[in-house]
DNA sequence: CGAATGATCCGA
DNA sequence: CGGATCATTCGA
């Protein structure tokens, strides 16, 4: 489940290094079922990792300069996916939390792009690691961000970590 | 092919 | 609120 990525810690040993942040702000997507998920229609050769197994990365291209980063992660065989949209920095990402407050800037932040795609995120150089479960009472649950009207589905299924200062919009 | 569009961000 | 800026997708 989304909500069980917040906390955790994503690790990126990239060619700049090890970079490290904690996540506080995801985003589930569905497949067929969600207008707003980029598994909506099928799959196609860009979205090809949301319909493999899950614990892989699916990272795309948007609006011609930002890529985001998602964690496959199939319900019950259906495809989708999580978007990763802020964190924490905890190592090689400077210490301003803001710079990693949105999904195209945690990317960014970490130097990822398409090239960083379909990759294993258990055993590979960008994995993420358990930490201490999140209290419940730190979680929010909310209204995703940033879709157009009609693929809306004013479901909650934004999740984050009252308080922090790496989330894209409280 | 050509055109429209977008799970964003920044600055005015 | 609009501009940047381009891979992807869809229709002809």
């Amino acid at each position: 489940m989304a909500r069980d990525l917040l906390g955790k810690v994503l690790v990126y040993d990239g060619p700049a290094g090890r970079r490290a942040v904690r996540l506080v702000e995801v985003e589930a997507y569905l497949g067929a079922s969600d207008p707003a998920s980029h598994a909506y229609r099928g799959p196609t050769a860009r979205t090809a990792p949301m319909f493999g197994p899950p614990g892989r990365s699916y990272v795309y291209f948007v609006y011609g300069m930002y890529h985001c980063l998602n964690v496959v992660a199939s319900r019950g065989g259906v495809a989708g996916a999580v978007l990763l949209r802020g964190a924490e920095p905890i190592a090689g990402v400077g210490d301003d939390p803001r710079a990693l407050a949105g999904p195209g800037k945690l990317a960014r932040a970490l130097g990822l792009t398409t090239a960083q795609t379909d990759m294993d995120l258990v055993r590979s150089e960008l994995s993420i690691r358990d930490a201490s479960p999140v209290q419940s009472s730190r979680v929010v649950r909310a209204a995703r961000i940033g879709l157009n009207q009609h693929a809306t589905t004013h479901k909650p299924w934004r999740f984050y970590i009252r308080g922090s200062s790496g989330i894209s919009r409280p």
